[in-house]
DNA sequence: CCAGTACTTAGGTTG
DNA sequence: TAAGTACTGG
């Protein structure tokens, strides 16, 4: 067993007790995956049968990694047969498998958050509702926290506390919208994000049969992340933990930053009550990180009131003190964050993976991806929009997902009349208002105008027929077909790969979008000669899980040497030997949202403890004293989580400015040097041409050569022209050129990014 | 019905 | 700023 010997003393005994409840606390660093995997390997040398161990994660990436590293100890056959995934996947698969009992097909559809928010639009739009008193998003969030506290359509609308607090914030008919918005998934055979969890409880609730079964399939069950699960979650685990109560969660309330998606930390505490006799194993050794970084976000850390004592510590050296560096703008922040890493990495001969730059919120990103990519620094941005998301695959996806469930409504309102077959808008409310009224899916409609009578014309109704028949048609091949072969002929048959190709201008962006479609049904491809003897190939098949993908599947295109990029949410049980954590001024981190409660700081002050514990070797704190939002440029200060760690560790910094002109040139020598390294994984708003708005030029007056009338200038579109007119100062300085091949126009010089020929 | 344009308004993190 | 929506003229 020489696993054992590679734990300390308190992850073995946590390893080794793999019987009852058991409550891991692991502060960070201290080896919490470790545990959690061995402890799966030491069950299984301990002869308990692989089929019946739960894990739950709360990332794929996390599951991944799991089933991997235990396949390593134990091998991959055996590990395979673990249940282990997300909450979200692990009960989709459980749903499917019973959805009949539910009143589901077994085939249902997952909505994500787009096709959530299209429903309820729709829904707000049906009920004639004020769609600023009812903002989309707000309503969403009303409705996913009551479902992840198991509240029902009726217990809310019989629920008096709720009721009034929907009209003291002016929503009172907050509960027709919920009820609505059930009805409407259910008709369309459908289940969102939150439905998983709740429907999995309702599931266990109303049929004991299934419970039970499900009680005597997972007698081992552990969870990770526990910290971040919400009541729906905690309920399903207690339920199935039962009858055996071999149940063991791992977690760290100091690294609980979920709560506003309905994360307790309550069910640490809870956890005490369910399981009286649980055993507690706390795990305080940091092995992660230097003496400074630890003690640092210690001190930051022991300012909120809620939490369970511990003292993490740890045997590393006493290493660099924490860096803090002020900017005066973010542009300038991106290029001397920037710089800091070319001049570490090629001083010390360190591979840019070993840098990670980790902000509040996505849109930080473009500052920084801007400037590696002046560099020519391989980069990943995680998360934001995924392969997945973008908008070619979704339309793709969304023929799948009729030709596997044609009830979808989302997805037939999504391409019912892409590409375009000469179905409007009109014909369309026409037809949804029908099926709402009937108390049925768009698809019911369509295929039955006798029962459901709609009032369009007799070419509309013959367009929708043809659809729905090209429609069934890929339904017939469904089990006949080998999912590539079949997504193949959808993607021909629906017109979606010619109008691609057709695409006019044929920009890198059109190009792309090609490119990604053939990617899909490669990617179709290689799950079907994945499947192993027996499991389906089917298109259904693949489709299952779509939704709950999130991670582009990308890495092996990308140079795995690059800095990482990613929010310090998706940071969360990763490391890095250098942390950039850039953006700390108030009303960014701690956001503004977060300020209006003691509560809602706690969590913005455990985001930035789980921030700087990602650090290894050296972190760097950074923060402007402007930025520009939503167009105006706005002033920043400090943000106070600097304030809260103890000066002793950190070393204050600002950056050489050697004055408006250098910074100036140094600005241009960046958009010379812009090689466009482009890559699929990079969003393609940073496919833009980077032009000057990081020159001061505007604000400190101008250096740069002046455009005069009469000038001759060539225009990266328009080619060559003449100035004939400038009108405006600084930033909204326009000029009207006249170009022989396309006419005048009007371009502003900040954007134009003007070539000047001759004077 | 469609494509292009004017206007409005964003608060944030994820499966 | 940028994305999404509403409007307008073809």
């Amino acid at each position: 067993m020489s696993y054992l010997d590679e734990l300390n003393e308190s992850q073995r005994v946590a390893v080794e007790n793999i019987h009852g409840p058991t409550m891991v606390i692991a502060g960070a660093g201290s080896g919490k995956t470790r545990v959690l995997t061995y402890r799966i390997a030491h069950m299984m040398e301990n002869k308990i049968d692989p089929f019946n161990i739960m894990a739950l994660t709360f990332t794929n990436k996390a599951a991944k990694e799991m089933t991997q590293r235990i396949g390593e100890i134990v091998g991959d056959g055996e590990a395979r047969n673990i249940t282990m995934g997300t909450f979200h996947s692990v009960f989709s698969r459980i749903l499917r498998y019973n959805a009949d009992r539910l009143g589901y097909p077994s085939n249902f559809t997952i909505y994500d958050t787009q096709d959530s928010k299209s429903l309820l639009k729709e829904i707000l739009k049906g009920f004639s509702l004020d769609d600023k008193a009812y903002k989309v998003s707000n309503v969403l969030g009303r409705i996913s926290s009551a479902k992840n506290n198991l509240i029902s359509p009726d217990d809310y609308s019989n629920n008096a506390n709720i009721q009034s607090e929907d009209k003291m914030s002016k929503r009172p008919e907050m509960a027709k919208i919920y009820r609505a918005y059930a009805k409407r998934c259910f008709n369309a055979g459908a289940m969102d994000f939150d439905d998983l969890l709740y429907q999995t409880n309702v599931l266990l609730r109303d049929f004991p049969d299934v419970l039970a079964h499900y009680q005597q399939k997972f007698q081992y069950i552990l969870v990770d992340e526990y910290q971040d699960t919400n009541y729906s979650q905690y309920l399903i685990v207690k339920k199935l933990a039962a009858v055996y109560e071999n149940i063991c969660v791992v977690g760290d309330d100091a690294q609980s930053i979920y709560s506003f998606r309905g994360a307790n930390i309550q069910n640490i505490l809870n956890f005490k009550k369910d399981y009286p006799d649980f055993k507690l194993f706390k795990l305080e050794q940091n092995y992660r990180s230097t003496k400074n970084i630890v003690q640092a976000a210690n001190g930051v850390i022991a300012r909120n009131k809620d939490q369970i004592k511990k003292t993490v510590w740890t045997d590393n050296v006493e290493g660099d003190k924490i860096t803090v560096v002020r900017t005066l703008t973010d542009n300038e922040e991106g290029r001397v964050v920037i710089n800091k890493i070319f001049d570490k990495s090629k001083n010390e001969g360190l591979g840019y993976k070993n840098f990670a730059i980790l902000y509040r919120t996505n849109r930080q990103s473009r500052t920084f991806e801007e400037t590696l990519r002046k560099l020519s620094i391989p980069y990943r941005i995680y998360g934001g929009l995924s392969f997945y998301q973008r908008k070619e695959i979704k339309d793709l996806l969304a023929y799948f997902r009729l030709t596997a469930n044609p009830h979808d409504n989302e997805a037939i309102k999504r391409v019912i009349n892409y590409p375009k077959r000469g179905i409007g808008a009109t014909s369309m409310q026409k037809v949804l208002i029908a099926a709402n009224e009937y108390g049925v899916s768009f698809w019911d409609v369509i295929n039955d105008f006798q029962t459901y009578p709609v009032d369009i014309n007799n070419g509309t109704i013959n367009k929708m027929l043809d659809f729905a028949t090209m429609i069934k048609s890929f339904a017939a091949q469904l089990d006949r077909l080998d999912a590539n072969i079949l997504a193949e002929e959808i993607a021909k048959t629906s017109g979606i790969l010619k109008e691609l190709r057709t695409d006019k201008d044929k920009g890198p962006e059109e190009v792309e979008r090609y490119q990604n479609i053939e990617e899909l049904i490669s990617a179709i491809q290689t799950f079907v000669e994945g499947q192993i003897e027996g499991e389906s190939k089917s298109l259904s098949e693949f489709m299952l899980d779509v939704a709950l993908l999130t991670d582009a599947e990308e890495d092996n295109k990308i140079d795995p040497d690059h800095v990482t990029l990613m929010t310090i949410h998706s940071s969360k049980g990763l490391e890095f030997p250098h942390v950039y954590l850039v953006g700390l001024e108030e009303n960014l981190f701690p956001s503004q949202l977060a300020l209006n409660s003691r509560t809602e700081l706690e969590e913005e002050r455990r985001l930035f403890y789980v921030a700087i514990t990602r650090a290894k070797d050296t972190c760097t704190l950074s923060y402007s004293n402007s930025r520009f939002q939503w167009g105006k440029l706005i002033t920043c200060e400090a943000s106070r989580f600097i304030d809260e760690v103890d000066d002793k560790f950190l070393s204050f910094e600002t950056p050489e400015r050697m004055g408006g002109r250098s910074l100036n040139n140094r600005g241009s020598s960046f958009d010379r040097s812009f090689t466009g390294g482009l890559n699929k994984s990079f969003t393609s708003k940073s496919l833009k041409p980077i032009n000057s708005i990081n020159s001061k030029s505007s604000i400190k007056g101008s250096s740069e050569l002046e455009i005069k009338v009469g000038y001759n200038v060539e225009h990266d579109r328009f080619g060559k022209g003449k100035i004939i007119k400038l009108e405006g100062a600084d930033a909204d300085k326009k000029a009207t050129i006249f170009f022989p091949n396309h006419g005048s126009k009007t371009v502003l010089l900040r954007f134009a990014n003007l070539k000047i020929l001759d004077f």
